[in-house]
DNA sequence: CTTTTAGTTCGGCAAAAACCGAACTAAAAG
DNA sequence: CTTTTAGTTCGGTTTTTGCCGAACTAAAAG
């Protein structure tokens, strides 16, 4: 087996592996997370239509309504080159910039989820007139997990800042 | 409406939206989620099977088997009280930490991928003679990439640390 | 020893997800 | 105007998921 070969080899391996973790990760499905692989791995210069089916050995079908799938995610997009009828599929530029907004929505969900929980609880509490110290116990906890998710949130919108700028910096 | 069935209301509204929240989020099955969701708004007590059976209105083989599901996952145990033969089942008391080392574990691997990555495209760089500029762009992103992740998953671990701490002073 | 309780196991079924091939379309090339 | 290219749309099939009821089991109660 020559160099080239063990390349494609490894290129597949490595689509396959990224492929698994995209899929239980990012809840896509097991193609749009193989593609999304293959297109992460190519990079800077994308991937066609047609490279994307002889690689992936799927239908155009499948490629096509995945690719609108994850085009309407926002997590990809494409560029054509001019005199080339041809689609040039990539990552979304701000790709990892939007996912970490998702993450951020995620977090503030979760925040806001605790808090409903918290109100609940303190009604409980309110109208079982004896105050139930398991209860209490609950309702600190809640509290407590509230401020741990704000310094998670914190964190997360530094490194969203700290990757704009690494961004802004390699154009 | 009086006052316990508004509270009956709010409880099953609430387990009904973090139910979802626990559906797309944490990838569990609907009744899965449900049944976590119900668990987590009822805290410390717990929950026996029959009531669960009767709050979410639904057959006793699904519980049993999403309950076996939860457990096997770490999500949830179960005390008993002396005297009673039913199981109380309950959050597992560090869900919260199994949760984050998780999300470690999956940063981690993200991390390796990346790694991958850009140990693939020196390959390409080496083996294509000319320097290929665009190749060199993605790789430093790749770089880039993972001390961003490195730096994430510093502050999970002390998140974790954090509500280890929390964890014990509530004793 | 029989009955009840508390839960489990298994086969089945309905709905959703995921992919495919074949026919189609819109734009460019010839 | 015809053909080719590059991709889309649609109907159908296969797999997977998720729940259910009915029969079963193990342990405690009577």
């Amino acid at each position: 087996m020559d160099r080239k070969e063990q390349m494609s080899k490894l290129k597949k391996e490595l689509i396959e592996e990224m492929g698994v973790y995209f899929e239980s990760q990012d809840i896509l499905s097991p193609l749009s997370s193989r593609i999304f692989a293959l297109l992460a791995l190519v990079g800077y210069d994308g991937v066609t239509f047609d490279e994307i089916v002889e690689e992936l050995e799927v239908s155009k079908s499948s490629v096509s309504t995945n690719l609108q799938l994850l085009q309407s995610m926002g997590r990809i997009s494409y560029y054509t080159k001019p005199g080339d009828r041809k689609r040039y599929f990539k990552i979304s530029v701000n790709d990892m910039v939007n996912r970490l907004d998702d993450k951020i929505d995620s977090w503030q969900k979760e925040r806001k989820l605790h808090e409903k929980v918290a109100n609940y609880r303190k009604e409980i509490i309110a109208i079982s007139n004896k105050t139930n110290s398991e209860i209490q116990k609950d309702l600190s906890f809640n509290i407590h997990y509230i401020e741990f998710v704000d310094k998670m949130i914190e964190n997360l919108q530094k490194l969203k800042t700290n990757i704009l700028i690494t961004i802004n910096q390699e154009k």
